[in-house]
DNA sequence: ACCACCTAGCTAAACGTTTCGCTGAAAAAT
DNA sequence: ATTTTTCAGCGAAACGTTTAGCTAGGTGGT
């Protein structure tokens, strides 16, 4: 593949020449530059990033680490993401933690090598560790986007889950319902402590607490839900209403009141945190908190671009969306002793 | 950052016996080895792959361009390459050309100059063009996939995208389903023609042929495929079956459906090339031809880094995946007089 | 005519790594 | 004891680009 050297050769130009028609840096008179162009498509001339970033420093790249490529909430942020990373002219390179932090380590030791420019990094844990460029502590620049990590002074785009978890719980209580239930995310991650958390306040101000039982873990996983949401529904006395803590895990519980005959609202009203894309058209139409993933990604990649050209002395930012509650088909008023699941 | 002659200098050695001892690439004795490793871990010295790509022109990335990245069956497919090119030893660097020409010429200039060691791209045309590295025609190893273009001496994985039409017509016809439609792909794409050819094909081996009428193009999006699917339910004579070419118009169509009060199969059988995870499981089961994605990125990863380890002379492959039927709830045996969408 | 200033274009070093070829010391062969 | 062979470790060039500093020629002022 051509060279700048060959491009110079060919122009009779000098390499310095050649590096200011491509990059537009410096003036160069009109003959010049028509010599130069002449011969960067003759020659099919594409100048190498590796040699550029060497020279400059600069790889023109952003890492985006996901923590579940499997989940379509962080499909749709991998859509938005790519989108906003070609607009502010990078390349964007991908990698999925599948919520291991030793996967995030070796992941993070990678993106050091590839020099990129940033990171958007939805962490594995509260102590995930941010990549430095080197021992004297300046870190990569690094948003941190839907969870956050302790001790860390990065920017971080988060959602409200506390009032996420709040606003659908007023709202099963608002039916009428006293008794709900619940499918939680993990707990050590920030999202499933908060939404946990936020259902719990919510009851708790009316003066009601949910049943032991009726709280149960689901990872986040929509098979684990499924497993899960089976046995809430099939106690001597379930929950008449249930908050489910992400999108993923409301599919699974949708497929168990498939599988039990059971329909919601007649026998069970159900809402979530978040939903899955595609579904929403669906009947019945779930009741769910809405995160804006598309403008949270956007505004991540505008924070990163940011304090890539600011540097990292800046005080870090923390932008908190707030979710807003889309009411759908599948809850209804309460009503008592719901049938029984077959 | 701490660079090669810094650890040399710290472990009193050569850059040549650094490299070594990194790369693993030569003899060095016990006694240079962990003084080296020491002072590696002092500095806390991590290699630039920036430099190391100019020295041996590889950049141990991987480029994966996707015709939609909104589009499910492609988030699948990034998944499963992201985990594929992990497992590999490379770096995932994503692009999506949204189906747009111009955005996949400028993300395949974009490829040369990041000199991606290969790329698995979904074409957004047959004149879809293979980038070279450098005039004399060496192209850079390239799977196509999905998608064939014409012309291209290149790897290729797809599906028998006519196979698929074909099993999900007969399959109707087996029914008794004779006035069947289809809501069809761009045709100017091999999987959006060869679908409806197959369908076409299966008809007429049968001495039957779908109605003008009945043959709506869906452009593979679920937006488009939503209104047409009203449209043609609401016919004087609609189909009473419809063979729907993807998985995201499927979802388009039950959308309408719903919409117009309409069941199925009672009120009219459908079924898909291709469906949406996670949709999988809600009621009722669509019937479909499943896609391998997973298999076919993984065996489109393997031919690529055969490509990149043997070189791009060896004669090009083609692997065609065959699609299964899995019989769903969504076809019924065919009956007079449907009921008529109010 | 001479001097001062400006500027387009050039030279060459540097970015961080790899690796070829060289060399001095040790080991083996005679 | 001498000669030959082997080998661990090293020096330095090269990969392709950028850019600081230099210079020759042109322009403007006196």
């Amino acid at each position: 593949m051509a060279t700048i050297r060959d491009v110079a050769n060919r122009a009779q130009v000098s390499t310095a020449t050649v590096s200011a028609v491509v990059n537009d840096s410096a003036y160069v008179s009109p003959e010049l530059r028509a010599r130069v162009l002449a011969a960067i498509s003759e020659l099919d001339y594409t100048p190498s990033l590796a040699a550029r970033n060497l020279k400059r420093g600069r790889s023109q790249l952003i890492a985006l680490v996901v923590a579940d490529l499997a989940n379509p909430f962080f499909a749709r942020m991998v859509w938005a993401a790519e989108a906003a990373v070609a607009a502010w002219g990078y390349s964007l390179v991908l990698f999925n933690s599948d919520e291991k932090p030793e996967n995030e380590r070796r992941i993070l030791a990678r993106i050091r090598m590839l020099s990129c420019d940033g990171i958007i990094l939805v962490p594995v844990d509260v102590t995930s560790a941010i990549p430095q460029r080197d021992t004297e502590g300046e870190p990569v620049p690094t948003v941190l986007f839907g969870r956050t990590v302790e001790g860390q002074k990065t920017d971080t785009i988060t959602i409200d889950n506390v009032s996420a978890a709040r606003q659908v719980t007023n709202y099963l209580m608002d039916l009428g319902h006293t008794r709900i239930g619940t499918i939680t995310g993990p707990l050590h991650l920030t999202t499933g402590r908060g939404r946990l958390d936020g259902m719990m306040e919510a009851m708790r101000a009316r003066g009601l607490e949910p049943a032991a039982s009726h709280v149960r873990p689901g990872e986040f996983r929509e098979d684990t839900a499924y497993s899960v949401a089976r046995e809430l529904l099939t106690l001597p006395e379930p929950p008449t209403a249930l908050y489910i803590a992400n999108g993923v895990m409301a599919l699974g519980v949708m497929r168990a009141l498939a599988d039990l005959g059971l329909k919601c609202p007649d026998d069970i009203s159900i809402a979530s945190t978040d939903t899955i894309p595609g579904i929403g058209g669906l009947r019945p139409r779930l009741t769910r908190t809405e995160h804006p993933v598309i403008d949270m990604t956007n505004e991540a990649l505008r924070l990163l671009i940011d304090r890539i050209n600011r540097g990292t002395n800046a005080d870090p930012r923390n932008v908190v969306f707030q979710p807003s509650l889309v009411v759908g088909e599948s809850c209804g008023p309460y009503r008592d002793s719901p049938p029984l699941a077959r």
